[in-house]
Order: structure tokens, then sequence, then C-alpha cells
DNA sequence: AAAATATTTAATCAAACGATTAAATATTTT
DNA sequence: AAAATATTTAATCGTTTGATTAAATATTTT
């Protein structure tokens, strides 16, 4: 067999299509992409697309999983860590999902409106509940300050670190260039966990 | 001629059309409409759509004029208010928006990302950024708090504001029913304008 | 009412697009 | 090296979809 050669291949090539699926998906949204525009993205010709993946849709699904978790996997960790204060956590959420979304700043858009495309491939949704409401962190949150529901104050949190990403065709051209943009980013590092504390201490 | 009766007909059926349209487009973005999906919900042929707009492509210019003007002429009037207060002005956005957004709560998720499609359609960029730091909402809040940015504290409002509802796809099975959402929402009325206080005051 | 004009429809076209097929090329195994 | 298997491609199919056309119906003007 050509077990080796071919693992290797196909991770390659597979991976290859993903990306550029990742990519094309991502800037254009489902409905707008065409399987063309990724193959040519990816540099192979349009079946193999269809080889490797049975069709868009699929592609899409896979695409679609690791996207998802991109943009929320990040909190799991940080909201269950027993280690940390809440103040700690405000701080590490934020950097995070800052750090991420200079990266990737389309993502929220992205997931955001396939799910209401889409709405039941969100089908982990009592899940995500339980984990929220019994993860450490509304824990903390309700020892401290039981008058302060969790869930808006998670909005908040939610809002001010994505809400600029999910804005930004229309903020940039507000701000002027790019760099100006990136620069307001990295001071809502500190700022943001700056605000919650305030909401945390004296709202 | 047959002016009175052409131009009653007229306007009811283009703006059947473009209320069809717009139901049709905000639910599934450009990409994932189809024209016939907008016929039908306007209840006329095909080919009558294409009779009134000259394609598609048109009537979606159109439909998407109208839906930013919704999303964003909440602002202009009330920031440009001399007789009321940064605090009043705080209370106004924020109750016109989750009113108007608890009956549109696809609206934000839908110009936004139609925006990130076609960043060009935004070509009222200057004048948007001239408007906003001209305002009288940015000079009462300079004269208060000249060590905030501007730009930090409209992108918090909007935040707390908008993102409730981009992310209503996900937020609302996290919640439970749709009217425990909707309570929520009405509780960030009074909660978001004291939540921008805070930071007004003691940021 | 007749003519002119406006509105609406059924049928059809052409292009775009997802998907398939069969053949060619490359790689691995024997 | 030959055979077997895996990978890649060009060409093509069938559907979907935006758009057009020509004819029918309704409305207005004369």
């Amino acid at each position: 067999m050509a077990k080796a050669k071919k693992a290797e291949l196909d991770l390659s090539t597979e991976e290859k299509i993903k990306e550029a699926a990742s990519i094309v998906f991502t800037k254009k949204g489902y409905g707008n992409a065409r399987t063309r525009d990724i193959a040519e993205e990816a540099g192979i010709n349009l079946a193999l697309l269809n080889y490797y993946f049975r069709s868009k849709e699929k592609l899409f699904q896979i695409v679609m999983a690791e996207r998802i978790d991109k943009l929320f996997g990040v909190l799991g960790p940080v909201l269950n860590d027993e280690s940390t204060t809440l103040e700690q956590k405000l701080e590490r959420i934020t950097e995070s999902y800052i750090n991420m979304l200079l990266e990737h700043p389309d993502l929220p858009i992205f997931v955001l409106s396939e799910i209401r495309n889409n709405p039941e491939q969100l089908s982990n949704r009592f899940q995500a509940r339980k984990n929220l409401t019994e993860s450490v962190f509304i824990k903390q949150l309700m020892a401290r300050r039981s008058d302060v529901n969790p869930f808006h104050f998670l909005m908040n949190l939610l809002g001010m670190n994505l809400f600029p990403f999910v804005a930004k065709p229309v903020l940039q051209p507000i701000l002027g260039n790019e760099e100006m943009y990136r620069q307001l980013m990295e001071q809502r590092k500190k700022l943001v966990p700056a605000w919650m504390k305030l909401i945390l201490d004296k709202g």
C-alpha cells in the first residue's frame, strides 16, 4: 500500500483545501463562496475538492465546526480555571480574544451570520448552558455580586471584546487607517478589564 | 395617461416587493436569497421583480441603503441634540436601539456581514467620521472626560446595545426561551446607561 | 367604446455552479 | 520493472437561478 506517502500527502492536500475553504468561506460566507474559488485558493482542481470532501456542504460543516471552536473555545478553559480570580479571568479572556481577533478579524461576523442562517447547527445548546451556569466563573461572580445577572455581565464582556471586530468594516474607515484601528484594540486589552471591574465593584 | 392609478399601484406593488426583499435578504443574506423567494414572499411573479427593479443587485442596493439607514440613522439626531445632557443621550440611544432591535433582531448581523462582503458600499466614510467627530455628543464627552477616547466610549455603548442582538442566535438557546431573552433586553434599557455612566464618572 | 398605455404572467434562455466521470499521471508495493 | 493503488486533471452533466421575451390582462385616456 501507499500508506506513508498517501497519509502525508493526504494531510497536506486535505489540510490545504480546508485552509483554503476556511479563508474563502470566512471572507464571503457560504452562499457567496464558490467551490471553484476554494479550489483555486488551494491551488488544486475543482474535482479534487469533491474527491476529498463529498460536497461543498460537507466541507463547510467541517470548516464551520473548527471556526466555532476557534471563536468560543477560548472561553472554556479560562472560565473554569479554579486558580484564578474573577479579575484575572476578565484580563485573560480579553487578552486572548483581542490577540486572536487581531489575527482573525472577520471570524465573529462569519460564525454569527452563518449560525443565523442555520441555527440547528448549534445543537450543543443544552451543553453550552450547563457548562456556563456551572462554571467557576459564574460561581465566583455570584459569590461576589449576587445581584448582578451573570448573563448581563457576560454579554457586556463579550460585547466590548467582540463587537469592535464585528463592526470593523464600519469602524475602520471611520477611524482612518488600519494602524489606528490596531492601536485602539491594543489599548482595549487593558481598558476592557478595567471597565468590567468597575461594573463588578461599583455597578 | 394612467397616472393616478398607476402611481397608486406602483407604490403598492413596488413597496410590496421591497418589503419582501427586505425580509428575505435580511433573513438569508444576499448570496443565499433567491429572487424567486422574494417574488413568492411578495406574492407576485418573478418577472415582475425584474420589471420594477432591473436586477437582484439593484433591488439589493435599495434595500441595503434602507437597512443601513435604519441601523445607524438612530444615532444622528440624538448625538447632535443640543438640548440633552450626555447622560440623557446614553439613555435615549439605548432605549431607541433596544426597542428597534427587539422588532428587527437580525438587522445588525445582516448589515454588518453584507458590508463585510462589499466594503465599498460604505462610501460615506469621510462624511461619517466628520459627522461623528463634530457631533454635540463628542464635544460633551470631551468636555467631561478629555482623557477618555470617544471612540472607545462609543464602541462600548454600541457593543453593549448591539452585540446581544448580533449574538442572538447563540445566546437565545443558552438563555432558554424567547421570553427570557426579551426580558433581559428590557432590563438592559436601564442597565446599559447605568454602566456607561459608571465609565463616564469613575473610569 | 376604442385606442393607448401600463401591468402581470407563463414560458424560456443563458450563465453559473455543484458534482461526476473517465482517463492520465504519480506513487507504492511486489 | 511490472502491477497495483492512489492522486490529479480535463471535460462534461444536470440543476439552479437571474434575467428576458412575447403574449395576455387590466387600466387610463381619448
